[in-house]
DNA sequence: GAGGAGATAAACACAA
DNA sequence: ATTGTGTTTATCTCCT
């Protein structure tokens, strides 16, 4: 079972990144507006490459080079920050097959971007957390990377015009430093902006002092006037590099030691941000920064360049120096709308990361809890791609119940735990990986995840995460129907479930409704009945059972799996899992709904949705998952009345009290139809 | 390798 | 003519 588990969620891979492909234009769309980012756009673009004709700029020239180049490179650095978590301190994250490579990998396969429900579906929370962290920790280094930058060329900006101009009088060279000066405030103020939206969007959660520090710093130790002539004192050699002549003039703000160090540095990313102020802030540059630069990679010293090539998404362009690389960086991946909608995104991938994982951190405590696993580390999240040996503890059996870890990982039920499988190491898979889309993962679908309590569970998750839920549709079509008080549903109120509990499904609407209908057609469970006012919907529990036997005993594997590995109680609960799953009940655990939908939600699991949990603890394990016969007859009344304005209507309170038709004499209006014999046998 | 299940795409028919 | 709904077929992938 571990093993085809984990298979099943390589395998599945390609045809999800079908959909997801598919999907990703859409959402390349839905972001290609971006507003975010436009607030200094257009201006960036053909600076970028003007840094090295400079040679008779005003000072308001200068200035305002400078500050176009500031916003440039600040684009530059939320880029790489989109990238980045993408694929956090690792360059050849593209060959490899590591977890944290994954992203990577799949953000060259769908060029367009990440979406946010890939980016979830790929990384288990401990290792959105790891990711998280590490973005933070690159922010800061790349923030504190773009200033030593911009001291850099402005110093360099200054050596050239000294040079050039050195007949020039007294005034003109005063001129020139009250440009800089002002180049420098300016700088600073941007820096400062820079990092207050980084906070304001919870991406970088510093302290004020270390927020302020960089600026502290710069005014002090790179600014003051006095230190321009020295500055200039020391220019060496004309053709020098920038960054050289600063060495030389031993300006520590630009951090030319922190570069050094960053090529030396270890690649492995150090979460660890130095959070302790300096007096005078600049060590805390050049500490942050030493701590921030650690993961930069060794070799190209760039987060999106290694081997040769441009990292960015979908690029791969091949440079053959880091200086190649940032003017292709400078060209290619300029400030776009493009670029733009992948950093909003990203942005908001990581809050939605950040409230998602605090969630399933919390769940995940309660499970251990519950579970009598050792409440574990309170910070799991700290080694997220530990390899798990398939051996774990845990084996797949926990399937059910510990569905969230069967491999011993923790990765909560989470759907986002539905990775982009490729990313997995195989021996990393778990049931509750699911591949990509909604379907897919039959398996789990089967008897490995209970996806009741999945959904349950995640409600919140899918409503706002465009992520791609792991069932089929066939089981979310019934999952609508049987949510709604007399089970019936028309196809428009079908699709409005389905936008209205997944983000997922408000997009690529062309593809999955067609897919819905096609369901309904195809699956005998789904049996339409005509109203006065038109045709609804409704749910043949006899027939969705058939068509999903109880694998129990057809899953040798499985059974061995849980006999081998779980204890009875185990077993209980994965066989509960699958009995969950087949008849989809929800309310496993309705705390984790919201109260619209519990409410609404709730009257069913009285009769068919409870079924396959509360009878699991009586006679679950030895019986098939077989409905008593109430069970069998869902109350399925029909509409009399036209299902308009079901539109975006909240199940809440109007479903959730009054379930007449639940309560009612069941009525196999329906089921006569087309219901065969309830034989489950 | 065969067969089943699911997803996806597409074509077609029908009704409003 | 358009749109929504419903059916059917074909193809592909994955799993057993």
């Amino acid at each position: 079972m571990m093993v085809e588990s984990a298979s099943e969620t390589i395998r599945s891979a390609p045809s999800s990144q079908n959909g997801v492909g598919s999907l990703s234009g859409q959402a390349d769309g839905s972001g290609g507006g971006g507003a975010t980012g436009t607030t200094a756009s257009g201006t960036g673009r053909d600076v970028t490459t003007g840094t090295d004709s400079n040679g008779e700029m005003s000072p308001a020239e200068l200035l305002h080079f400078q500050q176009q180049q500031a916003l440039q490179v600040a684009r530059q650095f939320l880029l790489q920050q989109a990238s980045g978590l993408s694929s956090p301190g690792n360059n050849d994250s593209k060959q490899s097959a590591s977890a944290v490579q994954v992203p990577v990998s799949v953000a060259m396969m769908s060029p367009q971007m990440l979406t946010p429900q890939q980016m979830q579906q790929i990384l288990s929370p401990p290792q959105l957390q790891a990711l998280l962290q590490q973005q933070q920790a690159l922010m800061l280094q790349q923030l504190q990377e773009y200033y030593k930058k911009q001291q850099e060329q402005l110093h360099l900006q200054l050596l050239t015009q000294q040079q050039a101009g050195k007949p020039q009088p007294k005034e003109a060279l005063g001129n020139k430093q009250l440009a800089f000066q002002q180049q420098l405030l300016q700088m600073q103020q941007l820096q400062q902006q820079h990092l207050l939206n980084l906070q304001r969007q919870g991406l970088v959660s510093l302290q004020p002092s270390q927020a302020s520090g960089p600026l502290q710093t710069l005014p002090q130790a790179a600014v003051c006037p006095t230190d321009l002539p020295q500055l200039w004192k020391g220019e060496g050699a004309p053709g020098q590099p920038a960054e050289d002549s600063v060495k030389q003039e031993g300006l520590d703000l630009t951090g030319t030691a922190a570069t050094a160090t960053s090529f030396a540095a270890p690649p492995k990313v150090s979460p660890s941000l130095s959070h302790h102020t300096l007096p005078n802030g600049q060590p805390t540059v050049l500490t942050s920064r030493r701590d921030s630069s650690s993961h930069e990679e060794t070799p190209g010293s760039h987060p999106l360049y290694g081997h040769g090539e441009c990292k960015w998404p979908g690029c791969e362009t091949l440079c053959e120096d880091l200086g190649q690389f940032i003017k292709h960086l400078n060209t290619e991946h300029a400030l776009d709308d493009r670029s733009t909608a992948q950093c909003r995104v990203q942005m908001q991938v990581v809050q939605q990361l950040e409230i998602q994982l605090a969630k399933e951190s919390e769940r995940l405590q309660a499970m251990m809890a519950h579970l009598h696993m050792r409440p574990s580390e309170p910070k799991p999240f700290s080694q997220p791609l530990n390899p798990v040996p398939d051996s774990s503890s845990f084996s797949k059996v926990t399937v059910s119940a510990a569905d969230s870890f069967p491999d011993g990982l923790v990765h909560p039920p989470t759907s986002a735990a539905a990775p982009v499988t490729p990313l997995r190491p195989p021996g990393l898979g778990s049931a509750s990986l699911h591949g990509g889309g909604p379907a897919r993962r039959r398996s789990s679908d089967k008897f490995c995840s209970p996806i009741s309590s999945e959904l349950a569970q995640n409600h919140e998750f899918y409503k706002n995460a465009d992520v791609r839920p792991p069932f089929t549709y066939a089981s979310l079509i019934r999952q609508a129907i049987l949510e709604t008080p007399d089970r019936q549903l028309t196809l428009n109120e079908i699709y409005n479930w389905f936008t209205r509990m997944f983000a997922y499904f408000r997009r690529n609407t062309a593809t999955w409704k067609n897919a819905v209908r096609h369901n309904l057609s195809l699956h005998k469970c789904f049996v339409r009945v005509e109203n006065v006012k038109g045709a609804v919907w409704t749910v043949d529990e006899r027939e969705y059972q058939k068509r999903r036997p109880p694998k129990m005993t057809g899953s040798p594997t499985l059974v061995k799996n849980m006999i081998s590995g779980l204890s009875y109680g185990a077993l209980n609960a994965s066989y509960q899992a699958a009995l969950a799953e087949s008849s989809f009940p929800l309310l496993n655990s309705p705390g984790m709904l919201n109260p619209g939908s519990t409410s609404s939600l709730l009257p069913l699991s009285h009769d068919d949705v409870g079924a396959p949990l509360e009878p699991l603890s009586s006679n679950g394990s030895s019986s098939p998952p077989r409905l008593s016969p109430p069970q069998y007859s869902h109350q399925v009344q029909v509409k009399e009345e036209p299902a308009e304005a079901e539109e975006d209507r909240q199940p809440g309170p109007s479903l959730g009290a009054p379930n007449p038709s639940a309560s009612g004499p069941p009525e196999d209006r329906d089921l006569e139809e087309e219901l065969p014999g309830e034989e489950l046998s």
